[in-house]
DNA sequence: TTTACACCTTGATCTAAGTCAAGCGTTTTT
DNA sequence: AAAAACGCTTGACTTAGATCAAGGTGTAAA
């Protein structure tokens, strides 16, 4: 039994992988712990590695001028996320990524990832079709950001991903949603 | 000269196609000449189609139950564009594309695309890498809206795409942003 | 050439949601 | 076990931006 068990079920939900590309692709792997409030990104630091998370919960968020957090993705087991910007452009990140409790990330770097999508037609046709998904989720966020309220947006994510509203702390949540805290809690407590 | 010359230039800018493969590509490709104001996709119909902007301007825009439209994107020459939930699900598209202008587009089927992204691996680079790079847009467009002002947006905005800003109609403009019309032509006067 | 529609502007008003501030349980930390 | 920090709530107040409504201008159509 692999140690990768957990994203290779992942890989394997979109393509097949023979014996020996599972071998290419799990030597560029590398397995992470993080204790909760540790960041495994940084603005300043280029953000080198795509990260999956087999075990725990792990936010990107966004500093402003302010003060003020914004966050990106809220991410459990069996999601990946990076700063996409400083990946793919190898420039310094600007966003922070932030464990929520102790988790267990796998991270594989930009260049090996290309390397190896340049080498193995499998492996790039699951990325490609991960990051198709991925996209059609974004455009629906944007949608939803500039056409409901915020009551709507916050009960839709609340039923849509209710096993994720019950593990990460409100402020985080409101964050996500673009809504202020203290209205978050006017919303709950109104129902 | 190929009547693909824009796409395929397009494609050459990520990865370099062999004749054959060249031919592949070209063979799933349909020109379609649209009239100003004309639909593309509506909603209720399945987006078939993968789209490319040769010439002109669309806009694909989702409408709520209110009546009130909701621009998801703005596209000009050498765009892509499509309803990628209902493309990628084969489900009954939610948004509408209408074209800005008398334009000239290119299209390409969900099935053929596959098909060839299985058995092409540059292909299948290139739409990966396009599609990352959209990813990381989109993204960056969450944390805008959630972040800025109308006005912080509306100035990045005609900053960041002058060339767009100029060509389509303000509410068009408005409803990308999620700003209402009546307040864009406020934030313009007072400047 | 006048009718009409599309698009933009300006003014008056309204309201959803943000801000500021204080208080209160619950975890952490020491 | 006390102190400190964290996360949530509630109240009073403010405000950015929406809505409603009327009028203006240019372009296209009849």
């Amino acid at each position: 039994m692999s140690k990768y068990k957990e994203i290779l079920d992942h890989v394997a939900r979109y393509v097949e992988l023979s014996d020996s590309e599972i071998a290419a692709f799990t030597s560029i792997l590398k397995t992470t712990r993080v204790k909760k409030r540790q960041f495994i990104i940084q603005p300043g630091f280029v953000s080198e590695y795509r990260n999956y998370i087999v075990k725990g919960a792990v936010r990107v968020f966004y500093l402003d001028d302010a003060g003020k957090e914004h966050t990106v993705s809220i991410g459990i087991e069996d999601w990946f996320f990076t700063d996409f910007h400083s990946y793919l452009n190898r420039t310094p990140a600007e966003y922070y990524a932030e464990a929520l409790e102790d988790s267990v990330i796998i991270q594989m770097k930009y260049d090996d990832v290309e390397e190896l999508c340049g080498r193995i037609h499998a492996l790039c046709q699951y990325f490609r079709l991960y990051i198709e998904k991925a996209l059609s989720y974004s455009n629906q966020r944007v949608i939803t950001n500039i056409s409901k309220t915020s009551e709507e947006r916050y009960w839709e994510y609340v039923t849509k991903y209710p096993q994720i509203a019950n593990r990460v702390p409100q402020y985080v949540l409101a964050s996500y949603l673009g809504i202020s805290p203290e209205s978050i809690s006017r919303i709950r407590s109104r129902s």
